[in-house]
RNA sequence: GCGCCAGUAGCUCAGCUGGAUAGAGCAACUGCCUUCUAAGUAGUAGGCCAUAGGUUCGAAUCCUAUCUGGCGUACCA
């Protein structure tokens, strides 16, 4: 990797300064060094600010550690070593350094920047059980659903890519007072809908909203499910049916979303049935971390930062989501995970105190509980904001937000703006098919480079001459040059001599920015940010657009093709792996 | 009241583990299709990075206070 390159050159000159006495009273040699692609090409290829961090250690000037460091630094594959500003260290790269880089894009493909146990971020952290969505079982996915959905599949992809195991959960809410208040709301529901009891008697302020509930559940429905006069049943077996029902079409929508789930948790019988929740609690209980009170069972949540004590078991008899937590990360811990993150509305955020908490109180270690939270998403209609009140029953549901502007603006809008920015969905935007909408820029760009592969091997109207012309090259030797591509050949600094100066400059970018991508992977994992990769893929994009404008690829000259060609396919494979992890689909035409 | 998040171009946002003149896209204006997809590209214009202090060689970035907006502050989840 170029980073590892430039890195290991900074840190041996750093080495043989120290050790000639050259470097003040600097003693240790850093073991990383920050290697940054500068906004403004005059400032080099890369450039390193490690002389202005060592000043303070070293206690000499930026400047003259920067003199230090250059005088040993190993040449080779270097064109150019500069002393700049304060003190930055610039350092430009020959043609050689450059179609290494591609050649090794070409022949890692997929797993460029593929880390490892090696080289991912926080080496500790092996296997991550991330958790997300976790509905409610009692309707259809709405917009923050889908903002869950979209973020931590896209995260999953992600920390494959940043070298970490990973799980991802669905938590079933299919326990407690929602599932009551379902039952109730689909018996009467039914009994109204079949004209056997009074629609006035329907008690909207305590219910889930009629028609949503008679969106999805019939009469029909329930005398299938059991066979028997669908009159005969209590709301909690009118609850268990329903719940299947939702959850079914929860599970249909998101697999349609490219939201893939490995286990599909119930608290009701991974829990509450077995026994875990009252376990959990017992075990609280007699470390004197809770205490009965008012008839209830307390969590003593202020000795662990939170506001107040917390309520585990109610009066009635019936755990809080409190209680059923506890018992469900107890369980996620006891599976071995090293890192368990949640994502979260960030309505919960006030619940991450008393989580943390009471995990303390359990004794266990809470550190390795991390949330991410997420602001809000509204919609807007026409510049016209869309009230999403599930009261009113004019909730915005995921099926018919994708139903409207397709799965790819839907992923990419959503994953775009970092988890602690509200997002405004612009369904205008999304929908449009043109260059207003970024999603379209990202794709246009791999359907570009896809579309001079296949014409180079492919045969070519000619406009003059109205006539078919054979193909550039054919498919035996394409096939052997993409054998080429994943090797140094020294071609470029032979095919690319008498570049012109845009042209030189266009195609440098491209690579140095093509290389930063296994870089980026790591910021990304690290930060939980998915959306640094859509805003990498939108400027490779335009840094690609550019080097197309400036660079003819096809012409007679093969050699050039060639080197030309390269870098294309370089530059598909990375498009495509970033679309990947936003499981956005990268299309070879458009 | 207290807590969390945000406040960067007219609009939507990058940049935030301090670094070299603050970046894109859209909208506005001027160019570029006989040539690999113009769903593209070249350029012009647009900013007291909410405000005020502080930390230091250096602050949009860190700290403190203030202002504005969103969210939370249950024996709901």
């Amino acid at each position: 990797m170029l980073k590892d390159l430039v890195e290991t050159k900074i840190i041996k000159a750093i080495e043989i300064a120290i050790s000639k006495g050259q470097m003040g009273e600097l003693k240790d040699c850093p073991d990383s060094v920050l290697v940054e692609l500068p906004k403004n090409p005059e400032h080099g290829d890369r450039a390193i600010s490690i002389a202005m961090k060592l000043t303070k250690e070293a206690k000499i000037p930026p400047r003259s550690i920067a003199e230090a460091i250059t005088k040993y630094i190993d040449r080779s594959g270097l064109t150019e070593v500069e002393i700049a500003g304060p003190g930055f260290i610039n350092l430009k790269f020959d043609w050689n350094t450059f179609e290494e880089t591609v050649a090794e894009i070409n022949s890692k493909q997929e797993n460029f920047a593929q880390l490892n146990e090696r080289n991912k971020p926080e080496p500790d952290v092996k296997s991550v059980l991330l958790e997300y969505v976790s509905a409610n079982p009692t309707g259809d996915l709405h917009l923050g659903h889908g903002r869950q959905a979209v973020l931590g599949s896209a995260l999953a992809n992600l920390f494959k890519k940043a070298g970490y195991k990973v799980h991802n959960e669905f938590y079933i809410n299919d326990a407690g007072a929602q599932i009551e208040k379902l039952g109730k709301s689909c018996k009467e529901a039914i009994l109204i809908n079949e004209g056997l009891m009074d629609k006035s008697a329907y008690d909207e302020e305590n219910n889930y909203p009629l028609d949503s509930i008679l969106e999805f559940i019939t009469k029909d429905y329930y005398q299938n499910k059991i066979g028997v006069d669908y009159k005969a049943i209590s709301e909690y077996e009118y609850a268990q049916l329903a719940k299947q029902r939702f959850l079914d079409a929860q599970k249909d929508i998101l697999e349609k979303a490219k939201v893939p789930f490995e286990k599909w948790y119930s608290e009701k019988d991974s829990l509450h049935i077995n026994g875990k929740v009252e376990a959990a609690c017992q075990r609280l209980l007699e470390k004197a971390k809770a205490y009965q009170e008012d008839g209830a069972l307390w969590f003593k949540a202020k000795e662990f930062g939170d506001e107040r004590d917390r309520v585990l078991k109610k009066q009635d008899g019936k755990f809080t989501y409190l209680a059923a937590d506890l018992a469900y990360h107890q369980d996620k811990l006891s599976r071995g995970f090293d890192r368990l993150i949640n994502l979260w509305g960030a309505d919960h955020h006030g619940q991450i105190a008393g989580m943390k908490g009471i995990l303390e109180a359990a004794g266990e270690d809470s550190s390795k509980l991390e949330i991410v939270l997420m602001q809000m998403v509204s919609l807007t209609k026409n510049g016209q904001e869309v009230k999403m009140s599930k009261r009113a029953g004019d909730v915005v549901t995921i099926t018919d937000l994708i139903a409207e502007v397709g799965l790819d603006a839907f992923r990419y809008f959503l994953v775009e703006s970092q988890a602690n920015n509200r997002i405004v969905f612009d369904l205008e935007l999304a929908k449009k098919q043109d260059k207003d909408n970024p999603v379209y820029y990202i794709q246009y760009a791999h359907a570009r480079c896809a579309s001079i592969i296949r014409n180079i091997s492919e045969e070519r109207m000619n406009t003059e001459t109205q006539k078919l012309e054979p193909a550039l090259v054919d498919k035996k030797l394409l096939a052997q040059w993409q054998e080429d591509f994943k090797s140094s050949k020294n071609l470029f600094a032979l095919n690319f001599q008498g570049l012109s100066e845009v042209e030189e400059k266009s195609t440098k970018q491209l690579i140095l920015f093509l290389a930063q991508y296994p870089d980026l992977i790591y910021e990304a994992a690290l930060n939980r940010a998915p959306n640094k990769i859509a805003h990498y893929l939108k400027e490779l994009a335009s840094i690609f657009h550019q080097f197309y404008t400036h660079n003819r690829v096809i012409s007679d000259n093969q050699e050039l093709v060639k080197s030309r060609l390269s870098i294309v396919s370089a530059t598909k494979t990375i498009l495509k792996d970033g679309l990947d992890i936003l499981a956005i689909s990268a299309p070879e035409k458009m």
